[in-house]
RNA sequence: GGCCCAUUAGCUCAGUUGGUAGAGCAACGGAUUGAAAAUCCGUGUGUCCUUGGUUCGAAUCCGAGAUGGGCCA
């Protein structure tokens, strides 16, 4: 059976293009390992690989939900995990390219055995305020109090939830799961693509202006009963304060520009943790298919 | 040519009666397993246009110059 392999980096690194080439070279298939890629309607925002692209190689899980639909890391886990057994089964190289750090490691490392989140449970803990939900959780759970970040309630309500959905201490389930990582690294194969801070940028400025020239203002302007998951997409804020008048299209471009940067900034300090992924340093000079002729080498 | 206004962080600008500067945005570093393209934490990076003067002490007051803008010729 045929490993996977994982494509990862910032976004507008260049990933969907190296996965094709390695397909190519590995008899491989491509796999998104992209949040948003997975959307029907918003592949011009979420950059989706284009059509001539996607017609060279197989690929899988691009444009498969629909806007309305609620996504998460464990949701792209159980996708991803047929598709990838798919393959193998029939003797080709899962090739996994995203830069969603979190729902890329659901795949590889598996979730952590804590309850799933009850929608009707949040609602209720959304209400109160923040101190009364440290004060529950310091009581329930006096470590994992200690190693969530207090001022950030998304996290404390989480850690909560765990508490109260499982009867267990949220701590005490998360290092039995994290002492397995390592266990785990060993058998995992992957490049990162790194670029420098300034050209990166460029690029992503580069990506933006096309990304509006090309209809991402459309398909947000168009767009039914988009799901809270979404929503939340970079652009979306900003394309709907432009169409309702409060910036313009110029200012648009420049708010996603900055959260896109901002974006792979977070994207760099995640990957740069995963120790298991080869370091892939890229230049504006780099050319693809070289750096996948040395990658096929090494991982045919 | 004359008069007026501006010049402080990468950008937009605050800065009381003189005590060597601060905010938003940007940037940089980090956390992060069922909301993660989310959420959150930390960091000021500075010839205060230049130059002479007044003063114990000048971003701040005075003179000269530079650059940008406006009004009058």
């Amino acid at each position: 059976m045929i490993q996977p392999i994982y494509i990862c980096g910032p976004t507008a690194s260049g990933k969907s293009s190296l996965a094709i080439a390695l397909a190519q070279q590995l008899d491989g298939e491509v796999i998104n390992g992209d949040a948003y890629q997975v959307y029907r309607g918003i592949e011009t925002l979420s950059a989706a690989p284009s059509k001539e692209e996607l017609a060279q190689a197989p690929h899988h899980l691009f444009s498969v939900l629909e806007t309305s639909e609620e996504f998460d890391a464990q949701r792209y886990r159980q996708l991803a995990l047929p598709v990838i057994s798919g393959i193998q089964s029939r003797g080709k190289t899962p090739i996994i390219v995203g830069g969603s750090g979190m729902y890329l490691k659901f795949l590889t490392h598996g979730p952590s055995p804590v309850p799933a989140s009850d929608p009707n449970l949040r609602a209720q803990l959304e209400l109160r305020d923040d101190a009364s939900l440290i004060e529950e959780l310091t009581h329930i759970d006096p470590e994992g109090a200690a190693a969530t970040n207090r001022q950030n309630r998304r996290y404390i309500i989480r850690a909560l939830e765990i508490c109260l959905l499982s009867g267990e201490k949220m701590s005490d389930i998360k290092t039995d799961w994290q002492n397995t990582s390592s266990e785990i690294e060993k058998n995992l194969r992957g490049a990162i693509i790194q670029w420098e801070a300034e050209p990166l940028r460029k690029r992503i400025s580069l990506r933006t202006k096309v990304m509006i020239d090309q209809g991402a203002v459309e398909e947000v302007r168009d767009s039914i009963n988009f799901s809270a998951t979404c929503e939340k997409a970079i652009g979306v804020a900003q394309i709907r304060a432009y169409l309702a008048g409060e910036i313009d299209l110029a200012r648009c471009e420049e708010k996603i520009f900055f959260a896109t940067c901002q974006y792979a900034k977070r994207q760099r300090t995640w990957f740069s943790k995963e120790s298991w992924l080869s370091q892939v340093p890229y230049r504006s000079s780099t050319n693809t298919a070289d750096v996948a002729n040395t990658l096929s080498k090494i991982w045919r």
